[in-house]
DNA sequence: GAGCGGAATGACAGCGCTTGCATTAAGCGT
DNA sequence: ACGCTTAATGCAAGCGCTGTCATTCCGCTC
């Protein structure tokens, strides 16, 4: 308690070792003895000693430090969900997370310009889009590692969920419920960003196919952002053949379409099934059914890989799919004939 | 793009300066010519140079970063949007952040036992609860500034909103709409944490009483949660004298009680008024009507206050309030008589 | 009892920057 | 032309750790 900002050597001094002992007592290394650990651990404790991580990582040359590069603001769900498995995974390693958001072309020039965590990071954990050969490329350069999360690239350390797969899960069960055919809600595609929506158009496309649907069957909605249900609805009112349900590529745009739906005083599920994708937050408060994936593991996982590519390790298996599952609540119902 | 990890040293060579001055035109300093700023910039272009923050941490002393303790996960609406300020606020000043989460008192209990910020962070924000005189003591003896945001604390840096009339403002609109008298919706308070819901509270009650209401005509209605719109529906619908409109403690509240009062075959603003608090997202989409705080903005001033006080210097208020504004939409209307 | 191996610890040289001070160059008045 | 101020740059000493290598101190063996 007493001390407020000591060192290492002040702690060095009241358990009348060295310094060297110290840093490896702390750090628990096999090379100082039990006795000699307990005195420095109480040392420490008494002068309230804190590493100081800057020169930690100078002096060891790793930063105890993973980047992440998230497509959008902290607060879209999706983004704060991936975070708090970060942070979940990393804490225990005592690592610290440094988050890069980006939301436009010029935000990923500035970052791949500067390329700010070259020797700030001990590995880099990108979300939501894929990196392009000289991004690639300028990362293996300086030797930092990369973990991507919410999608797979061939060979690539990933951790994901099936997109295209979960979406046909989605389709089938509509499907099976009878609604022949469901259409697809989509928000249009950011410019520059790959992005999983692809994997789970083309889950809704594959789908409708292997159950025989016609290529007319098909109807892909699109809105203008994720709070555009009303572009969806007025879609969907617009269609010769109206669907009777309608799957949406998120929680937030299906919630949406929901609103969207209601304020005109049609019904759901009576006059139309919605299914949604994610399992956020407020798809509960709303009774909406969806095909849930495991956004926060998905980071913790990301983080657990991101440690061992650090530490030099090969990850047992570099393509992590994690399962998805159907969450039924109150907007899918069987259709009425 | 040569070399992958250049140090200082290589750009000093290629310019053909020494790494003082290196370091003190990558800094802007005056004391170096603009000509040789441009040579030393053109180096480090040219090797792809970043600066490794761990030795300039160590040997200024500055470690460049700010640390923020958030009551909750990232994925909370609340929490995301303050760190999208924060990291807004930052980036100028090529800071970075540290994110401490706390959702216990154990984690609450480890912070502040290891204090890990002790030196690596230049200043700490704390969101959404107060400290204890001891936690306080124990920040202010290792000279760690410190900002709060969303609570006002006697005389300490802080920058929030109004609490109190914020809501005497929602009130005082729901009362002039005719609803004579609002009830107030509430989660039930999260052990150990003060929290502006106090505020709230506090203001809704001397709206009621400024207005002339009496002691009966205040109803406060408690959820287990914020997703339990469904307890306060039950609450209200048991009251004697049923109110016609209600204002929540914040728009994820709202937005549950409106998926649990329509889920009755209810209507809104029809049967009931529903006023929310925060402006989310998502409240647009369900055209939740609600008093908007700057939450984004809450922590950019939050950020810029933490850089003043980390570099010494006085900010020119140590309180900031900011405005809140009344956002109508479609969950409220005027009484029908 | 001398020699030896292994376990535990210490001494010390950096890691790559920043910064106070010394030094040099340039401008200016007389 | 000569000192003198001011502007620009260089020199070098750390910042607080980590990791290599050397050293010490055991208990054993022969």
């Amino acid at each position: 308690m007493s001390s407020a900002r000591s060192r290492m050597e002040d702690v060095a001094a009241r358990a009348g070792v060295s310094v060297a002992t110290v840093s490896r007592a702390l750090r628990d290394s096999p090379l100082v003895s039990d006795a000699t650990k307990q005195k420095v651990l109480a040392a420490a404790e008494e002068l309230d000693f804190a590493v100081f991580r800057a020169a930690s990582a100078l002096a060891s040359g790793r930063v105890g430090r993973i980047a992440v590069l998230i497509s959008g603001p902290v607060r879209a769900w999706f983004n704060g969900a991936v975070l708090d498995g970060l942070y979940d995974g990393l804490r225990a390693a005592e690592h610290e997370l440094s988050v890069y958001r980006v939301t436009s072309l010029a935000d990923r020039e500035a970052f791949f310009g500067t390329l700010p965590v070259r020797r700030n990071a001990d590995a880099l954990v990108v979300t939501s889009f894929a990196l392009t050969t000289d991004e690639r490329d300028r990362l293996s350069s300086i030797g930092m590692p990369l973990v991507y999360v919410n999608q797979q690239v061939e060979g690539l350390p990933s951790v994901s969920i099936d997109d295209a797969a979960a979406t046909r899960l989605g389709i089938r069960y509509l499907v099976n419920l009878g609604h022949r055919w469901p259409a697809f809600a989509q928000v249009d595609a950011r410019i520059g960003f790959t992005y999983s929506a692809l994997g789970r158009l083309d889950g809704y496309r594959a789908e409708l196919a292997g159950l025989g649907a016609t290529a007319s069957d098909v109807r892909v909605l699109r809105a203008r952002g994720a709070d555009d249900g009303e572009s969806v609805v007025a879609q969907l009112l617009g269609l010769a053949d109206r669907p009777s349900a309608v799957m949406a590529e998120s929680d937030e745009l299906a919630l949406s379409i929901m609103a969207a739906w209601t304020r005109l005083g049609l019904r759901i599920p009576d006059d139309l099934c919605v299914l949604g994708f994610d399992d956020q937050t407020l798809a509960e408060t709303f009774g909406l059914s969806t095909v849930a994936q495991p956004v926060t593991e998905l980071g913790r996982r990301a983080a657990a890989m991101a440690l061992q590519l650090a530490a030099g390790e090969e990850p047992a298996q570099r393509e992590v799919l994690l399962p998805v599952r159907l969450v039924l609540r109150r907007t899918t119902a069987a259709l009425r004939r």
